[in-house]
Parts: structure tokens; C-alpha cells; sequence
DNA sequence: ACCTGAACACCGTTCAAGT
DNA sequence: ACCTGAACACCGTTCAAGT
């Protein structure tokens, strides 16, 4: 609060208002992100914290999804590649436990992800190395191609899940109805006892996407696929 | 408008306002979502139909996330039970595809149930009959108990990424994007071409549920998983 | 115990008007 | 073209007060 009216026009020591443009309103949205999540990463706080009013952003901005996709791309761009060591597979799966590991860092992010997929630079290259590696592996192209699309919506999927809206207490409630289900009506789940919940998320993680590699390589891609998607 | 200020208190022909109770508030929330959507399935437009304010509805749910969980189980009760031909493979794709296609219709409700994990009688039906059919493959129960969330999740997570906002144009960037991509940065992309994008949703859900499957069946589970799921 | 009105603290997006 | 204030049409949730 040192605000002194003075040097009117020629000084500008402090940051006059610097002039909007697309990386900067991108660039306050990460700030935003890491300070406080992405529930604060609204159009309104957004333009207040670039001080100006929100519907200067759509300029520059199409819609609060456009945005969040955006924030996505950005953080993309920090995951550090995975050292080179190991079979293809394990490389696989450094790659994409480094990226889900990001994520699960801004869940909610994960959550929009899933909605609207991020189409940015980073991404891009995300999928070249996926697609490098399940070559490697001798996984024929078409094959790779929808391989790489599984693994990538399994690592959003689970980190999006670990949204937490007063979580521990909805996780109790399931592991108390898993328990208490009946013999009768549900024999393979009573049977199971607390199986179907055991596990550290990284092992399932990893159990996970060994399973769907291992999927991918054995499962062959129709001739000449239907057209194009939706 | 129909309104007649006579027969004070005995007759009550027109249902005079009928009491609040936890099934009368889901069901108004399902007719509502089977109308205009899950966007509208807000406490606030809720009460309105129920002839009350906001406030008394959280003497019956603790909040949005747990009314969207009761709708969403709801829902499932309506999914009709797959016909019994068929492999025990045949008839898990079955009844996963018809889950997905009741979540098709309702992708917002999708993606809620990523993060609010639905634990209603209908969703444990769902899990035992999945449990039963991996069983009978001879699938290990450890094994199949991890298969079984991975194959919901992957049903879930599709029928979620069906959300469109935008959607038409969004896909035409990608497209766009994917098309533009320098062969020299990109060359596995440039290489496929359309085929990341290809293949009707139905080809790529029934590809993705083998995958899903033959990974489940061929892959371990640790022998003693560490403790529980945070 | 159940129900309520009113309030608190927010949202996204559009639009007419200015520069 | 870019920027803005103000408005429109909403949200979830809490709280004190009533019955």
C-alpha cells in the first residue's frame, strides 16, 4: 500500500496495468491455479487480478472451458520426460505415471480435460511420445493410435476421480456399504471383503496401465474402421 | 390458472403440496434432468418445482454432488439387464456397452459420477454381475475386482468426455491441429494421419472394452497390495 | 424435527457504449 | 479493434427464526 500520486505520466516504476494479451491472462490463470485451485480460476477473478472487468477476456478468450484447456496445455509443458532407461514398457509407463502425477496435483483440471480435450503444443508432443514408444514395442500404427487415446483418458479419468467434495467421509460410507452388502444378494462382492478397495493408488495405477498395454498389443483395430468419430 | 379460493381445508383436489421426502425430491430431480438436463438440476430449481425453498431440501441431501450420485443410481435401475448368449467375454461387452449407452444420454451426469463415486443398490448390482461374468472367464478375484473398476471408469470416462460445449467446432480445430502438425516435429502424427481421430464411437468403445479385458485377464495383481486406497 | 425467508458470496456471458 | 461498466440471469449454502 506505498501509493503515492506522484510521477504522473513519464516513470511508471510500478507495473502500470500491463496491456492484455492471450499469454498474459494465460499466464494469471496458472498463477491463480497454484495459489488457490482452479475453482478460483473464474473469468470475474481472473479479470480482477489483470485489473480490468471480465468481459474484456473475450477478446482474447472464447469461454471458460477454452481457458481451462489452455491452463492444461501450459502445465503440460512442465512435466519433465521421463529418463530413458528400461523396455519400452517401462519407459511407457514412466511417461504417463509423470503426467498423471501432474494432474493429480490439480484434479479438477483433470475433470475439465476430460471434457474438453486439450489440442495444445504440448499435448502434441505428449502423444508423439506415446505413439514412439508403442512403435517400439512393434504395436502396428492404427492399433497405437487408439492405444494411446485409452491410456491418456485412464491417466485424466483417475486423476479427475481424486476430486475430493468432503471425500473421506463418502469413502467410509462406500467401504461401509461394500460391508455390510448381504451374502445372499451380492455373494462375489461379500466375498470379496474389502479386495475390491485394497491397494495403493500407485499400485493400481501401475497395475492399470500395464493391463491396458498389455491390452493394446493384443488387440487388433477393425480393417477399415467406420468413417470418422461423432 | 385454474385457481378458485373455495373448499378451504377438506377436499384438497389438486395435490396440495405433498410432503417433502428423499424419494419425492430424486424423482423430481430425475424428471427434471429426463427434461432439460442435468444443468438444471440445481436445489434452487428443484425447490421451485417442489413448491419450496432451497434450504429445505438439505434436510434431505447433504448436497448437489449426493443428489447427482441418488439420480444417477436411479438411472442405472433402468438399464435392462443384457440377454444371456453369448461367451462369458460377449456378455460382459454387453452389459458394459448398455451401462454406457444409458451414460450416453446423460454425459453430465457422466462426469459426475467420475468424481462423486455412486455406492446405490443398483450400482452394486452392476458391479456383481461384472464380478460374476469375470469370474466365470476364470479371471482371479483380486484380478477381476481391479478389472471391474477399470472397466467402469473407462465407461464412465467416455460417456463423460461426450459433454459438448462447443463441441462441432472444438473437433475441427483438433482435426485441424492434427492435419497442420510439421512432419518433422511430429512424424508418428503426420504418419497417421485421420486415423488418430478414426472409427465410429461404437467400433472404438467395443476395441476399447476387448483391450480392456484381455489386459485384465493376462495381468497380476501384487501379491499383497499395500494396505488400503486413500 | 422439519421447514422457511432472506441473506451471503459468488458465477458466466452479453451488450451498448466508448476509445 | 479493443476495452469497459453494467446488467441479466442465474448459482450453493448457511443461518436465525418459526412451527
Amino acid at each position: 500500500m506505498t501509493d503515492r500520486p506522484d510521477t504522473p505520466r513519464s516513470r511508471r516504476e510500478r507495473p502500470a496495468k500491463p496491456a492484455l494479451t492471450r499469454e498474459g491472462i494465460i499466464a494469471a490463470a496458472v498463477a491463480i491455479l497454484r495459489a488457490e485451485g482452479l475453482g478460483k480460476v473464474t473469468m470475474r477473478r481472473l479479470a480482477q487480478e489483470l485489473d480490468t472487468g471480465p468481459a474484456s477476456l473475450y477478446v482474447y478468450v472464447r469461454n471458460t472451458a477454452e481457458l481451462h484447456a489452455a491452463v492444461l496445455d501450459e502445465l503440460l509443458g512442465t512435466v519433465r520426460p521421463a529418463p530413458a532407461g528400461g523396455d519400452w514398457r517401462e519407459r511407457l509407463e514412466r511417461v504417463l505415471t509423470a503426467y498423471t502425477a501432474m494432474l493429480f496435483e490439480h484434479p479438477t483440471l483433470a475433470r475439465s480435460a476430460l471434457t474438453a480435450r486439450p489440442s495444445g503444443p504440448h499435448y502434441l508432443n505428449l502423444i508423439e511420445t506415446l505413439l514412439t514408444l508403442l512403435d517400439e514395442g512393434g504395436v502396428p500404427p492404427a492399433q497405437a493410435a487408439w492405444g494411446v487415446d485409452l491410456l491418456l483418458q485412464h491417466a485424466t479419468a483417475t486423476a479427475a476421480e481424486h476430486v475430493e467434495e468432503a471425500s473421506e467421509e463418502d469413502w467410509d460410507a462406500l467401504r461401509r456399504t461394500l460391508a455390510g452388502v448381504a451374502d445372499r444378494t451380492h455373494p462375489r462382492i461379500a466375498a470379496l471383503g474389502g479386495t475390491l478397495l485394497a491397494g495403493a493408488p500407485e499400485e493400481r495405477l501401475s497395475w492399470a496401465f500395464r493391463a491396458l498395454i498389455a491390452g493394446i498389443e493384443r488387440t487388433a483395430v477393425p480393417d477399415r474402421p467406420q468413417g470418422d468419430t461423432t
